[in-house]
DNA sequence: GCCACGCATTAACCTATGACATGGGCTGTG
DNA sequence: CACAGCCCATGTCATAGGTTAATGCGTGGC
């Protein structure tokens, strides 16, 4: 269906990373997936659940959220293509948080039992997956920071700058133009803001000529401008080999 | 010096959140671990350092911290005795946070090639390595949430919450008291308030008699109620064997 | 062609939290 | 003892961002 296939995207996304040869890609090749399509805006994964599978984001947008007592709902990270967003369910039984569509979205579904199975066996594609959770992490901590010490304006600029540089690296953005069918709810709950607040700062990025959008499709004006906005500095991302 | 040996702080961490059998523990037993003090807020690794080895903390409290641009500070998580918090330096080479002590604190250093080397030999130790990574992100996506959708009553009472069920868990806590010797400004540094708002907070709780302090000393008056107040579940924490 | 719905936009108003300034109480030190 | 350095506490004022509600606009269904 798409031009490449689903082992491909993870692929990529692992050499993007690590350091995996090419007797590990063609395990890697052998990995059974099976492809689902998802409306924008579906659970996949819910805290309190117990996968048997993880899944790699072949297209869309997902994001991992966690609901507050009072019904608040925070996005704790975005997944775009090449990501595996729930790997840490491999080891921690118990899900801590949802993994939901933020977009129409497709995914690959993997069994646990055999990714489990070759990690043991190939001990690099090991250590690229727990560097994958690692990075996870990393940016988990740049998301405390970007929300618990950044002004709005700052925070929409270094999100925008995350997302449009991580769909880059995987190939998803032509000109620096971006699809990214995301409701302006859904970045108020990626940034602890609320609709209306989200909507002022996107108008001020516009109206500063940063950014510009028609429909779904954010055009970046001057990245370098969106960067120094965003306080924006890649290193967080422990891209590895960008050129891939 | 202390009671326990450094490698026993180690041990008892691991055993609480993954299943590491008798021989597992020999190994770690043998892994030598260098012992060092340091005086509160001391960097002992900082953003775009590549260290090659990686520590335990064996007492005292520790934040991974991160600046931004205009020199603001965020805590982005706590580490108690047991805790490693710079283990994913064992697979990310450069540092995206600096790791501070927050009150006096002691470490034990472990060189990364050992623990390469013991993960390699001992897939059994190298997933509970992993698994503690993972857990340290867990915790990320819950402080995300903490700061971002919680208001800073909560976000106060939560992260009391946090700190006194990790203490608890490893034993630094008698008859509901923990010795906490941590600055207002420091606290709010991980709630992304400001020191003036953290002293109100903190008022509101005593005034609440969810706690009391005296001098560094956090006494706990009302578990419960500060657990509601504070909008507190345990299960991001991923404790498997809580009685040890 | 009309309606319903989801989403972006705007405006008016309100409040949680920040910024700043000050005083007071420890603790270590010469 | 006096002094300096921290840290906690308190008051006042300022503001970033929340809340609510109304409007409009594009799209798909019928």
């Amino acid at each position: 269906m798409s031009p490449t296939s689903s082992s491909d995207v993870l692929i990529r996304k692992l050499l993007s990373i690590s350091d995996v040869r090419q007797t590990d890609i063609d395990v890697l090749k052998s990995i059974p997936i099976q492809e689902k399509d998802f409306l924008a805006n579906y659970d996949l994964v819910r805290e309190g659940d117990r996968p048997v599978s993880s899944f790699v984001v072949l297209d869309g947008l997902l994001g991992s959220t966690k609901h507050t007592g009072d019904g608040k709902r925070q996005i704790t990270s975005f997944f775009v293509a090449g990501d595996i967003p729930d790997l840490h369910g491999l080891h921690l039984s118990v899900m801590d948080c949802n993994f939901s569509t933020l977009t129409p979205a497709r995914m690959g579904f993997i069994r646990h039992d055999a990714l489990r199975a070759i990690c043991e066996q190939h001990p690099r594609i090991a250590t690229a997956f727990w560097r994958s959770t690692l990075i996870d992490a990393a940016i988990y901590r740049e998301w405390v920071t970007n929300v618990g010490r950044r002004e709005a304006y700052t925070r929409m600029a270094h999100i925008l700058c995350e997302l449009i540089f991580r769909l880059r690296s995987v190939g998803r953005i032509q000109d620096h133009v971006a699809d990214l069918p995301i409701t302006q709810a859904a970045l108020g709950d990626a940034l602890g803001l609320s609709t209306v607040h989200v909507n002022r700062m996107l108008q001020e990025l516009r109206r500063r000529g940063l950014i510009a959008t028609t429909g779904s499709r954010v055009h970046v004006l001057d990245w370098l401008g969106l960067t120094h906005a965003g306080d924006f500095d890649t290193t967080y991302l422990h891209q590895r080999n960008p050129a891939v």
